[in-house]
DNA sequence: GTGGTCTAGACCACC
DNA sequence: GTGGTCTAGACCACG
């Protein structure tokens, strides 16, 4: 399904999370789909169980999928403009990176690139995943 | 000067890196000037010298500051294309926010009048420094 | 497993970089291989835990190394023209000792041997690995 | 007569040492030559007399000065062969760097082209100072 | 007085 | 068990 660097300095867990929310904003997991069980995941990935429930734990926490007991975990639907508290978090690591960004040398114009190239990879995404 | 949250997940040197890091950024730390010794800084903030220390030599290795011993530590002047490697990750950072500003909502419209205010900032800072 | 002199005027981590720098250099420590850990190494040592943790900080930094908490630190499977910064420094040196050698009355011939010597030594580690 | 980086985190004494050192290899600073006075090297550069006498005490401990009292320093004689201490030390420091220069990618014959180039500036310094 | 090193010992996060 | 962070306090090197 994906590939985890062990190697990394970051946690599996927090990986995990990174790659999940992933798959959800660019749409490969579908609202209320259901997420691999814990222990099928933890399987194929060869990978403490207890490593992907932290996980699972933490993406509920932040809203991005919910739980329901014996049946598993599933993706929860969007509702846009909904958290914004979420949304002023990312407004201030945004405003963080431009401003490192261009004290490294980049312009305004490469990062406007780089934000494109975003955009128009969602919807190459969705594109892919409809068809 | 600028406040720690003791209790965040993240290590102290790390924010004490960051926030440097922003004022070297923009600019209110200027180039060679002397930063507070790690003894005073460190009873300002009353946290220990080894944690600011800690913080100084990581802004040293990523070149931001040079400290020498005996006399202190300052910043380090801009080497314009020199961090490639800097660059790389700030990038990939980028992209990451990039994705999930818009799956929050966020229009590539917002995201550029952020980017925009952000370098009309920097663009006072110096002008301010300048005159 | 190594010698620190603890009276040099060095510092014991920075002795410590180099003797592990030495032994990955050498194929003695595999890519990938788990090195010791830090409270081994540091009872083995008689040496602080802290001391040791800064030298395998320090080899991380530079890219020798990569440490994963809860696991251990790893030997980083070399990148090929990663590091031009290392570089620049290692021909400086380089430039450096070659004055002060044939000021000391080394003959190029000499120093060309020495190479060669070296050279030598890699290739039957090479070997020895692979055979 | 030569500059000092007083940013870089190498203390300034043993700056000095090395260029002195380098001026006498390299024959700028003649045998039997008399080195400028602590006192007034020391305004010349703006520096604490100290740190002059410092490098100075250096520079006779390991063989490439001599002093005189109420006289001054002077370049001592070099003697062939004589420090077989001093070359024990080079040759080690070559091998060490040698092995780090080919596992961070550089042939040798990139090494030796460097050797090449340093034998040859040698030779043109002698023949400038020497005209 | 400056940064830098080192120790002893505690506590946390991860797996 | 692993690495990582932090404190308290001592001592050194530098200018």
């Amino acid at each position: 399904m994906f590939e985890l660097d062990l190697r990394s300095r970051k946690p599996i867990y927090e990986q995990l999370v990174e790659k999940l929310k992933q798959l959800i904003i660019h749409d490969v997991l579908k609202a209320d789909e259901k997420l691999p069980s814990v222990r099928d995941l933890a399987q194929q990935l060869t990978i403490n169980p207890n490593t992907i429930q932290k996980a699972y734990r933490e993406l509920e926490s932040q809203g991005y999928i919910y739980s329901v007991k014996g049946r598993g975990s599933f993706v929860h639907p969007v509702e846009k403009d909904a958290n914004e508290e979420e949304l002023k978090k990312v407004r201030e690591e945004l405003k963080k990176l431009f401003s490192e960004a261009i004290y490294l040398g980049m312009t305004a114009e490469e990062i406007h690139a780089l934000l494109y190239e975003v955009e128009r990879g969602k919807e190459d995404d969705s594109s892919t995943a409809t068809s």
